[in-house]
DNA sequence: GTCACTGCAAAAGGTTTGCAACGGA
DNA sequence: TCCGTTGCAAACCTTTTGCAGTGAC
């Protein structure tokens, strides 16, 4: 049984972290370090609770010099193909994306105020064991994502 | 610990049982049961993979008589909100939809032909505890979904 | 200097909506 | 008969694409 571990920050993405060392595993594999690409990256590390690609444009747009819907929706998709930031699938809000680590890692949303805790581990090894040898699959990843309210919005 | 436990049927819904007790759920709920939902539902029960609204709108086509693509999309819509179909996010398939029973349901997908294995009663008991008590969320819904290859599928 | 990246604008999809006609219960 | 449902077509919204120009390394 793995363990249950919440991220640094209480489950929440370090923004200047975030974007540092974003930036470095770019460069690592050989990409560019544009404008365009670090406004997008300084505005997804802002945010507290999931956005779509198109919020994204308008905030970006309301800063001013948004790069264009191109670069945003390409490099959002970049994003989410190396694990920067995960799509969450919540069933009272839209559909859409936060900033996250790559890797094993799990959601627990908020379905007030959308607000989103990341954790790693998760029991689920038994059930696999179980699973695979009943269904005859091999079984070599999952989707995981809780829903609840967080402590300000059990209040309301 | 809930049980793990198949759906009938090697975890794949009957489809014409599925066709009966949607019908008469729907009944029940006081919704119409015309022509063009009966031939919506008959399609649904046929699929033994994800598929998309638009290629049931058109699968239908194809079968000659089809409903509008406005009742396609209304009625596949209005049986995902009562539970009768359940969405998949598949990592490597587009998402879609497959028929489904109400209640707390879990899917396990093979990401090579796409079949789909439906399982209720998961471990995530005392996890959804522990994160509770660290995050001081209240917890009340989950998705769960495994991906894997089905037995046929691992020999390519 | 190269070639990955950008931005525009257009195209492509997918989904929703308004509204008059239709048809189950 | 009544009112939920249908179908069409248009509107809408999001995402993708082509391509000439730009700028990071």
């Amino acid at each position: 049984m793995s363990q249950l571990q919440l991220t640094a920050a209480g489950g929440r993405v370090n923004p200047d972290a975030w974007v540092r060392t974003v930036r470095s595993s770019w460069q690592n594999a050989g990409h560019r370090m544009t404008e365009p690409r670090t406004r997008v990256l300084e505005r997804i590390a802002g945010y507290t609770t999931p956005f779509t690609a198109e919020q994204l444009y308008a905030d970006l747009q309301a800063d001013g010099h948004a790069p264009g819907r191109a670069t945003v929706y390409r490099t959002l998709e970049q994003l989410h193909t190396e694990g920067w930031v995960a799509r969450i699938h919540s069933s009272g809000l839209d559909t859409g994306y936060i900033a996250s680590w790559p890797g094993h890692m799990h959601h627990l949303v908020c379905t007030n105020c959308g607000v989103v805790v990341a954790f790693e581990g998760c029991f689920l090894g038994d059930m696999m064991a179980k699973l695979a040898s009943e269904t005859n699959f091999t079984i070599d990843g999952h989707l995981l994502q809780l829903y609840g309210r967080c402590i300000r919005c059990q209040r309301v």
